[in-house]
DNA sequence: TATTTAATTAGTTATTTGTATAATTAAACA
DNA sequence: TGTTTAATTATACAAATAACTAATTAAATA
């Protein structure tokens, strides 16, 4: 759901560990680490990541590893195609076969 | 900014006068009749959209028109790019003459 | 010029939010 | 099994936010 996207993005440190994210899975500590912010602090910023579905995390033994969800940035850029009116750069893409060029 | 963006977005009257101003211009006074709320609330929204620059406003006469900003959502759009790995679908997209066709 | 209309600015208040510390849960291991 | 490590949950509090009413600004017009 968008709100809880827009929840989640409206805030820097959520931010940045959607940017620590995007280079590979990171466990809770890692994260915490990059910031200078308390770990129940990190801990709380995670969970409204993951209420949005911005990010989805496993337990492995005794971390828990973050992972970022591309899929729901794709349904938030979708959310702003919406705005855009109707254009080329937006109607499907034709696709030309390999062979062609 | 991106900062500024979220935070306007993250609000679900400010979304919806996004939705109004996607169909076509319209003043303060006729956004405001659209909302339960009172007049200097949907002014400081309409604010918070401009700092944002995802509006912008114009005066004629006694009037303020309001119109919405696609150069900024396609920004926004672009902020989201940053996380989706190299792909197909996001190169620059390869024209092909319409005699082609 | 006095009044009406459109909109914003000022000031207040209840609610939400971000952060911290303390307490708890759960896994690893000596 | 007792201790350490990783992470979360519980609780508290200061700061930010969204809403309101009252006051102000500015344009139109009787």
């Amino acid at each position: 759901m968008m709100k809880s996207v827009f929840k989640a993005l409206n805030d820097s440190s959520r931010r940045e560990i959607l940017e620590i994210l995007r280079l590979g899975d990171a466990t809770a500590g890692e994260i915490s680490d990059r910031f200078n912010m308390s770990k129940p602090s990190i801990s709380h910023h995670l969970d409204l990541l993951r209420q949005a579905d911005l990010v989805s995390s496993k337990k492995k033994g005794q971390f828990v590893v973050y992972s970022i969800n591309l899929l729901a940035l794709d349904e938030t850029i979708s959310w702003f195609q919406m705005f855009k009116p109707e254009s080329i750069a937006e109607k499907p893409r034709i696709r030309i076969p390999l062979s062609q060029y």
